[in-house]
RNA sequence: GCGGCUAUAGUUCAGGGGUUAGAACGCGGGUCUGUGGCACCCGAUGUCGAGGGUUCAAAUCCCUCUAGCCGCCCCA
């Protein structure tokens, strides 16, 4: 430490040093031990998934800008204003400047690479998941960021593949219930009141469906318009769909008298709505229709969903959301190929584990942390070769090891070990020189002498 | 993009114009030289978010910026 703690010596120090650099605005870094949730939740998603035979797809981060014009629409927020796009710049005369944008969610670029790869030639049905980051320009909060990470899946295929049937529907969301249930985030009842997940299931109609009830709802809304709020004066005109999810108090009453998307839904939709419902009932998937449900992409057509949680996200309390996209592929130039996918928030996902976490720390007390197997403690720098050869064997064997350091106090050792480690292993001179360590078990504080070639079987017990 | 609240030690937070900025936890040392957890004692914490202004004097008051949180918009 400096002697001289003055004023003048804090400013030399500023002088000297340069300012720090930050993560930028809505990213942020994600530390140990909050990672090995994320590890948690990933590894339970790959196990899920590849029990209904998802197999992993890796776009790219960075795509052409049109794909996202196209594909999600340009007159939505995320493309009109979210985006992080720019031009690069040709670099040779054979090269063409293109507009590049980070990706703000990725069914487009799933689509796209499914386009490009030819995957509709297999006649198979495709059924692939992602989990990666997406990047929007939008104010951070709670739950929302700029840099954010989706766990996504989606089935799409020609026709003949099943790739429109009302099954895959019902099993996309089946597979989401099963999840979040493995997640052990609990299902929304009366019993918990309503703190877990719910199901949020609407129909938005077919490709054709879906211009005629806007057309109606143009209709239904220019008498009464002006008497809503300027929100949904706006929207009525942009895009009157939003109005429906307008929560505007005083204008609850207009919204409930206009058409519902149900009503102008054509027999084929409305045969493959009631399939998806029965195939859930059946499998015991709990939902709720909510006519009210739209969304924001403009690829989505009829069967669309949201599962909320009332659990740590504040007033973002969605959770993952998702549709059929049935005619996207032919949108980004591709062939007929069906599809239903969704996107998980993953970092909302891991709030609400948090959250959870949290109330039950408080109902039963904080629960033990996971401990390792083992800390070694040389007794003198004499003996830190030794002991990080012997972590290497014990590692080796798979156990858990953290070596400390023969600069330590013993105390100090000990009070490492016996906060990490289920054991410490305590290596002096006497112990190298014989090959036998000293072994103390926290636990019930019994003392051993143990031969290295049975130390790792004595800490695995 | 708009509005509100907030920013002090590694962490959680006190202090709201007046010597040298505090507590708890954590960290280092000691009582205790190869046996910890408890207790007691000592110690270091820090551009008081950044920049500017008012004042004899600013962590404290004012302005701007930045970031976080809460709402709106929108979405995952």
């Amino acid at each position: 430490m400096t002697p001289a703690k003055s004023r003048s010596a804090g400013s030399d120090k500023l002088m000297t040093m340069a300012s720090i650099v930050k993560a930028i605005r809505g990213t942020r870094d994600l530390l140990p031990p909050e990672t090995a949730l994320w590890n948690r939740v990933e590894s339970t998603v790959r196990a899920v998934f590849a029990r209904y035979n998802f197999g992993e797809i890796r776009t790219p981060v960075l795509e052409a800008t049109e794909l996202f014009a196209r594909g999600v629409g340009e007159e939505t927020d995320i493309v009109s204003k979210e985006m992080y796009t720019w031009e690069d710049r040709a670099r040779a005369a054979s090269e063409k400047a293109q507009s590049l944008t980070l990706r703000p969610e990725n069914t487009a670029g799933v689509v796209r690479a499914y386009i490009e790869h030819k995957l509709g030639d297999t006649g198979q049905l495709q059924k692939l998941y992602y989990i990666g980051p997406m990047f929007r320009r939008e104010r951070p909060q709670k739950g929302r960021y700029r840099q954010f990470f989706q766990i996504g899946a989606e089935v799409i295929g020609p026709t003949s593949s099943g790739s429109e049937s009302a099954l895959r529907d019902a099993e996309v969301l089946e597979m989401l219930a099963t999840l979040l249930d493995e997640l052990g985030i609990p299902r929304a009842s009366a019993a918990n009141e309503y703190k877990g997940w719910k199901l949020h299931l609407n129909s938005v109609g077919s490709s054709t469906d879906r211009p005629r009830y806007i057309a109606a709802l143009r209709e239904a809304l220019a008498p009464v318009k002006d008497k809503m709020c300027p929100d949904n004066q706006r929207r009525a005109e942009t895009n009157p769909l939003r109005v429906l999810d307008s929560k505007d108090e005083a204008d609850q009453e207009i919204i409930n008298a206009l058409p519902k998307i149900a009503d102008y839904l054509d027999e084929a939709s409305m045969e493959h709505f009631a399939q998806v419902k029965a195939a859930l009932d059946a499998c015991g998937v709990p939902y709720e229709v909510n006519p009210r449900l739209v969304r924001g992409l403009d690829y989505y057509t009829r069967t669309t969903f949201e599962f909320t949680v009332d659990l740590g996200l504040g007033t973002q309390n969605a959770l993952l959301g998702g549709g059929r996209y049935d005619g996207l592929s032919e949108m980004l130039g591709g062939p007929k190929a069906p599809g239903i996918g969704f996107a998980i928030g993953e970092d909302r996902l891991i709030l609400t584990l948090q959250a959870l976490e949290d109330s039950r720390a408080v109902a039963e007390g904080e629960p033990a942390a996971a401990k390792i197997d083992a800390y070694i403690a040389p007794l003198s720098t004499a003996q830190n070769p030794a002991a990080l050869a012997l972590a290497r064997s014990l590692r080796a064997a798979g156990l858990e090891v953290e070596v400390g350091d023969g600069s330590f106090r013993l105390k100090k050792s000990f009070e490492n070990a016996d906060r990490i480690a289920r054991s410490i292993v305590i290596l002096g001179e006497d112990e190298v020189a014989a090959s036998i360590a000293t072994v103390k078990q926290f636990a019930d504080g019994a003392q051993s002498k143990v031969a290295f070639a049975e130390l790792a079987a004595a800490l695995k017990a």
